[in-house]
DNA sequence: ATGCATTACGCTTATCGTAAAGATG
DNA sequence: CATCTTTACGATAAGCGTAATGCAT
């Protein structure tokens, strides 16, 4: 697992489409679509369903995204605070 | 952020030690050294203070520790939570 | 000298981007 | 055939381990 793979995810996620949420990572389609493809297999099973217009979430995609979004905001968190903690030390 | 670095920095945290932490993680000291120097470059602050018997938190180190603890463990929710939401689809 | 952490350095593995290929309306 | 995602493949970058170095008792 990767924070790397969970931030690709749920901008796919987002934008319903590889293509798009590429080009908000600075990113090309290949990368992104294989790092999906890796959750995927990481989690033995699928997240996404695929459709000629795009990427749609499934049941488990839903359930993985909400906690993705709660791990990205605790990491941002923790380093906000480390940062905080330590910034007097310097 | 890596997770790897996050889960490398509470076993250094938990030992005490950069060589009992590796030999946990299955890694050598040089690597797992590594990967608490970019965390501290990365958060901008130290994070442990370097004694002649080991590694030893400081602040900055404790606010991190609890933090990242939580994320590690969110995230084994996530994978557990997902798979368990998936299992009947496959 | 001993017991730590860190730096140097060569090698392996992971990840990227361009280009080509599948798949589906 | 148009619009997506995915696979191939060559190149770059990240990460590991052995060995050497630094630092403090």
């Amino acid at each position: 697992m990767s924070l790397t793979y969970i931030q690709s995810f749920v901008a796919v996620a987002e934008e319903g489409h590889v293509g798009r949420a590429a080009r908000k990572l600075h990113l090309t389609q290949p990368p992104l679509s294989r790092h999906i493809l890796a959750l995927e297999d990481e989690l033995g099973t699928r997240l996404f369903e695929r459709t000629p217009r795009g990427m749609r979430l499934l049941p488990a995609g839903e359930v993985f995204l909400s906690h993705a979004r709660r791990i990205l905001a605790e990491v941002d968190v923790a380093i906000e605070r480390t940062k905080g903690a330590g910034g007097s030390d310097d």
